[in-house]
DNA sequence: CTGTGTGCAAACACTTTGCAGGTGT
DNA sequence: ACACCTGCAAAGTGTTTGCACACAG
């Protein structure tokens, strides 16, 4: 599917930033920080639309946030996710040679007893290390 | 044991500072941000010597930092740790109500297996949802 | 006394907000 | 035509760095 087409799905108007944006988080396999995208976006966009666009696509669950231990948000495509069933319980992985983080979409998180009283909503599960790219 | 062995104990000289910032994160069951210890201690100390007052912390594996979603930092007393041997397998829980985010140091992150290639070195799960206090 | 912790000033990085003008449908 | 997307300016927040002085051991 075009970039526009799936924008449209999703309700939003096709414009050059957000195709471009889409593009990057298409055709990467790792999630994306908004300097990643900065530097990669080949039409410099200004920062505040790129935060906007990225906004934006998380609100409309195009995309999903990505933990990070330090402090950066990161974001990647929803896969799995219908428009109104989401689900990211998948691990994502972080790799400390390359910097990247991936999204093991085949790995789900396990259930966790919690104590009594506590309900869980969101779980998020990130593994550091090597990744299989990096490894010697 | 009062604070000032503590710190010893990890090679750190007692100061005021230290003392404050330890005094708080062992009164606290929840993990604590730089700014939730600037508002609450009480002489005031410069952000910077905070800062600095956590890094070493960190380093020293005092404390270890709690992953957030949110991008602030969050750290808390390495329960379990002893200085050689560190151990935060633990899960996080942040309630969405009150903001608090703590350690469920009983609960262990399961084991995962990872596809071929990758190492898993560090594993942070963070479950958000509702607290037990916050239950109603 | 000596190394290192602290406070201050400043810079840096990341993100948000307001507003005016431009663009997609 | 209208809603809304974009760019610019500016401000807010979180964090780091450099330097001179103060303090703990």
């Amino acid at each position: 599917m075009d970039h526009k087409k799936l924008l449209n799905q999703f309700k939003l108007k096709s414009t050059p930033c957000r195709s471009e944006v889409l593009m990057l988080l298409r055709t990467h396999e790792h999630a994306l920080s908004h300097s990643d995208i900065e530097q990669q976006v080949d039409r410099s966009f200004d920062r505040v639309t790129v935060y906007r666009t990225l906004k934006t696509f998380l609100d409309k669950g195009l995309i999903h946030k990505v933990l990070d231990d330090e402090g950066v948000s990161k974001y990647a495509l929803c896969s799995e996710c219908s428009k109104e069933n989401h689900n990211h319980e998948h691990v994502h992985f972080k790799c400390e040679s390359c910097g990247q983080t991936q999204c093991l979409d085949n790995i789900r998180i396990p259930e966790i007893d919690l104590p009594a009283g506590f309900l869980a909503k969101e779980k998020n599960l990130l593994i550091q290390g090597v990744c299989d790219q990096c490894d010697q």
